[in-house]
DNA sequence: CTGCATCCATATCGATACTG
DNA sequence: CAGTATCGATATGGATGCAG
């Protein structure tokens, strides 16, 4: 993993700009940042890691994501090659969705953010309460 | 750093958990990854990563943001105690925006993200490419 | 120079109802 | 069961103008 210290000056000007150009739209950095910053993304791909699942299932282990959300948030993942979809011709019909390699793949940096979020929470909380203090 | 293929079933509930309970606003995982997500959270990071710079400096290296969204986001680093804003009394005022120790601490799991996309951007490219071609 | 206040367009999301 | 379609509330963000 790259180490910010040792960042080079130069690594970082490139990462900026792929990160700021034009539009952004095409951007894959931008995409997965917006990916990763999407209510339901995270969760969802937490929560399939875990096991493949159906839809319904996974509405009720995320039980306040409503259907449609669910649904977009299934095909983005989809689209971008994170999740499978697979459809099992019974009836009623029954889908059932699972993590790609890519998808498990993610879910490494991702992790390492949880992990930082959860080392300094206690420091964000201290810097809000002075933060509110001053004001 | 954790390595998702190792990580136990129950660290993954844990987790789970931590990020969709009620409500959400006070929980620091939802709340980081709210803040990488936000348009220009992570570019000011990165251009502050840099050096220490003034509001105009800055506005002018990320030339796509609106004053309006460069203070927000700007107080909102300030607020979660990874950007230090230190004014200069002249005359015209000057105030200097740089990153703490916590800000500069982050860089490092948002760059494994980024590395992460770069890596894969191709994979995820061909993914809607093929995505599209069936729909 | 640094920023706040206001207005307005658009994007996002939840709730609901309906379908194969 | 697994969605789609539609509507309306709310959030978000850009543009502009003003102030210390």
């Amino acid at each position: 993993m790259r180490d910010t210290g040792t960042m080079s000056r130069l690594d970082r000007l490139k990462m900026q700009r792929e990160l700021h150009v034009a539009g952004l739209e095409n951007c894959p950095v931008r995409n997965l940042l917006d990916h990763v910053a999407s209510k339901w993304t995270t969760l969802v791909l937490m929560e399939l890691s875990q096991a493949p699942q159906r839809f319904n299932a996974l509405g009720r282990a995320l039980p306040d994501i409503s259907k449609r959300m669910l649904t977009q948030t299934l095909r983005d993942l989809e689209r971008d090659g994170m999740v499978a979809r697979r459809v099992f011709d019974t009836k009623p019909p029954s889908v059932e969705y699972s993590l790609t390699p890519l998808g498990q793949s993610v879910l490494q940096p991702i992790g390492a953010l949880i992990d930082w979020a959860n080392l300094h929470a206690e420091d964000i909380r201290a810097a809000r309460v002075q933060f509110e203090a001053l004001g």
